[in-house]
DNA sequence: GACTCTATCTCGGTA
DNA sequence: TACCGAGGTAGAGTC
């Protein structure tokens, strides 16, 4: 299995996910008719013999879309959903996960005065999630119909140099609390 | 990629050879037109929803001939097969990797009296080692070019209960050093 | 970016 | 079979 970033790996047929053999990006791949040469900047290589051929294909996959494995920022997400007016008074959700092509914005709003919103949440607020929600709001301001678009970043705990960069981009920072949250869940599962 | 197995894993096109999520056999695929239910004995359900279908397709890629990492055990073989009066004193080499219906034995000699002598090697002498010679020696006994055979059980470290166990079964132990072998190689490559 | 710590670890070795 | 230790650890979280 050859990935878009051209890391290699040699599968067994069963057995654990780790492969047999394997090279990770950056590397070089040469493909011969009887075998394939791995090499990489380390100067390791990797030679795969090919008897048979048995299935060869390739398909372009995209831009990863990214996983999201932990629980807590879609809880918050989804309880933000529900109760936008938490992040700022007046505040109306318009969808969440709101594509782009470049990735969803978490949160897609509008404010008491009809301006369009966009929200990044995390579940601790760094640089790069104030990064990402700029890039966003770049890609949200080419469409005439949401325009002039500005951004909040949600956040349990934004670091002061995310607040800065945030301020310095005209991004509003808001921390809430996930417990608090929770407590005015109307409907909320609760086993004490 | 699902595996002869029945294993389940969900890569991401890129990074590492780790899936994001995985299932190991044993486990129940259920495979449905928008979603995969995998399911395993211990209660585990993961489902898989597909939102687009690139590329579907099934090889059967027989049996898995297995994997050999340490280079120990076939460096032995080889050096040994040069020189296989290191084992016994007369020893000469009919064949290496001699085949039966069982496996192949490592080295088929004959000896200074013109018996055949079946020798395994191991890099560690354990009591399946012994096993498997004594199993290769009932084959061999079975060809009338061949009989009557005799084993010699080779290995860097023969623990007491093999050599007990092989002393029962009429099979001698030898315990080589494979420093001093490669000592006493011809055109060995050297770095000081 | 460097460091620390976990893992549905995996995998091999040994008693 | 069970335990113990290393890993081309990988990966996430933290400072």
């Amino acid at each position: 299995m050859v990935k878009a970033d051209g890391c290699v790996a040699i599968h067994a047929d069963g057995g654990a996910y780790k492969p047999l053999n394997w090279m990770n990006a950056p590397n070089h791949v040469e493909e011969l008719d009887d075998r394939w040469i791995v090499t990489n900047p380390k100067g390791e290589m990797l030679t795969i013999h090919l008897e048979h051929v048995i299935a060869d294909s390739l398909h372009d996959l995209g831009i990863d879309p990214g996983l999201q494995k932990d629980g807590v920022e879609a809880h918050l997400q989804v309880l933000l959903a529900d109760r936008p007016q938490v992040i700022e008074e007046g505040l109306v959700l318009i969808r969440r996960e709101y594509p782009t092509d470049i990735g969803p914005v978490d949160l897609l709003c509008r404010d008491a005065e009809g301006r369009t919103v966009a929200v990044e949440i995390k579940r601790r607020g760094d640089i790069d999630g104030v990064e990402q929600l700029a890039r966003y709001l770049e890609r949200l301001d080419l469409d005439a119909r949401l325009v002039p678009v500005r951004g909040v970043f949600v956040a349990q705990l934004i670091v002061p140099q995310a607040k800065v960069l945030a301020e310095a981009r005209g991004i509003r920072c808001v921390e809430v609390d996930l417990d608090e949250l929770r407590g005015i869940e109307p409907n909320a599962l609760r086993l004490f």
